[in-house]
DNA sequence: CATGAATGAGGCTTCATTCAT
DNA sequence: GATGAATGAAGCCTCATTCAT
């Protein structure tokens, strides 16, 4: 039994790996159940044995990309040694090059973004992406205390602004990246967080 | 014939107007034409009387928000006298309270970003909306060199890097704000510019 | 808008009477739309615009068949003169020729009776056929009760039950007479009704 | 072999009857197979050793419910000695009373007999239950005959009328009181049998 | 010009049945 | 024998678009 559970979770995986694939490439609305199928190497009907609809399957691969992307996310801000400027640019640098490397499914991000607006789904997807931003704004945030409690940062600004705003650069540079192939986020960052990480530093 | 052609303008902006509202509320794919048609207090089939189809019609509204956001950045960025920082931080203000007041039409900018990345209108919304950021990243630009060459500003930077990020921190904190509605997007614009700014002073 | 009005009356009317054909010879489940749309001569979708969904056209087609043969009923029962008995006699020849002329549409009380039972639209039809027979049960009592004031009938008899059995009576006939074509539901119905009445006068 | 023969009557009943139960509560088309096996405690697969499709397992169900009342009538009917009337009243209250302690299994009714109205299994449904009709009307008739023979009924009335108004008026009043939950059908058959049988009383 | 009734292509979902284990 | 995962045919319903008035 645990056997046939194991089984039906590594398909449920396969399932929504799938439909990532088809979720970026189409979007939401227009992927059509018989791709993410096809795709998967099984009938339609399979699906619906796995997941109740095709937007229950569309959560579950939102779920699916949080939590890659945020292990990532938390192993690299957790990477032990080095003072927390050094951490900020490892994490900035990871999590850059993660996305970077898988830009086609950056476009998932943008159909949760729409998600969230558009009525339907839209409470699941915003509670959902609150949550996650949330999150990884307290992994920034705890990042610069720390820098704070060091002393390599001065601490007359404001964590939490800092933080937010860092976080929002980096979604917000792969957003340019997304319309324009010749712009690259990876480099922008890093010259950007230079720039912020001077102005953190304490007047000597 | 001016005189029709004014009219038929007049008409044209009063349909884009409802639509924009009716897609902020339900999303492209949750929009239904004969929502718009009552929005814009009209039958279903006058709107295709001034747009050839659905697409045609949300890809106006885009143009629509572009311009009017646009025109606003230019507008503020342009506002005479005072150093590049205090018109960065002038610029930062206007369009993140533009934004605070409508935030309803934040929606748009994610469907529009969904756009695309979904097939079928992927490369019209991506150019468009690669050409309206690169607008935007030259305004924040200007601001920049112009306080590099007023010595305002360090030299040692990347222009486009910080013009990039800058942008996109905008974008993201409305994004997050977005999503949590305890979130300030204002002030949290207002405090991380003041640490960029900080980072991009000349050592003294 | 009054002609209007009344267009869209005729149409729902035209769609109706067509759904009733398709149900009474396909029952409801083995019914599909588009079969529905071609005997009305009209476009699946036009349905929609009529009928909120299958199951409403369906319960249209009830409240169609119910007052038809309701009514006629009513006028058979109100035919004035005569006595109790002629008239009861009178009701019964008129019901089941109506039915008997159209016994195709007889599958159709067969598919409401099971609506009633299954469980979907089971409470909306249970109550409209509970009212219905409660309708058709009063028209009978007042026959009867007539015939006793009249002296006619015995006075010891429960009028509600006499009523009930009478009006199952001529349902159930015609039930077996759908089953066994040979069977005659009309000069049964008349010859059992001798005998009832036989029961019902008063000893001499 | 005979073991083995037994073994699998006995399953076979198992399933007949928690397909009656499922059948009975959520109709012939509102029944999935696999509730059916959940009910029957095993798997959705093992019908299938059983029995060929959910079409045969439900004819098989109808089978079952003939057999087990018409057992019943002919038992009822059979009852030795007592007058014509006597019988015809102990057999009235037995089904009656049969029914009414299974009143749910009176929805089974209801859909046969709209299986033998919607296209698919219509002719099967058709003639066997033509032929359980034929068959209860026979036992009817067979009673009213052996009263007339005894001088107990005038003879001057059609024996089948009779039988098949009698055998319909039970049919008909179990589905008035379906619908309607204050309906008492035992008393009100023993009511008009009694009209009945008064009006099948030789003239003194 | 304006309208809204009509349309039918298209997609999500269900479920009887099969068959490998 | 027994099972239940897999399948895909089939149907309800939506909605952008057309076009006669």
């Amino acid at each position: 039994m645990a056997r046939r559970q194991a089984h039906k979770e590594e398909k449920k995986s396969r399932i929504v790996e799938a439909a990532a694939r088809v979720f970026a490439r189409r979007g939401f609305f227009g992927t059509v159940m018989s791709e993410i199928a096809t795709e998967a190497g099984m009938g339609k009907g399979t699906l619906y044995e796995y997941f109740d609809s095709k937007e229950e399957l569309f959560f579950a691969v939102f779920e699916w990309l949080v939590q890659k992307s945020g292990a990532q996310a938390k192993v690299s801000a957790a990477a032990l040694g080095g003072s927390a400027s050094d951490r900020l640019k490892a994490l900035s640098d990871s999590l850059m090059a993660l996305w970077v490397d898988q830009t086609d499914f950056f476009s998932l991000v943008m159909e949760f973004w729409s998600a969230s607006a558009s009525s339907q789904m839209r409470e699941r997807f915003k509670s959902a992406l609150s949550e996650a931003y949330s999150d990884f704004r307290r992994i920034v945030s705890a990042l610069i205390r720390e820098g704070m409690e060091r002393g390599e940062f001065r601490t007359d600004v404001d964590i939490e602004s800092v933080a937010a705003a860092l976080v929002g650069t980096w979604d917000a540079l792969l957003l340019q990246a997304w319309f324009d192939q010749d712009f690259d986020p990876l480099t922008k960052a890093g010259n950007f967080l230079n720039v912020v990480l001077k102005g953190l530093a304490p007047r000597d």
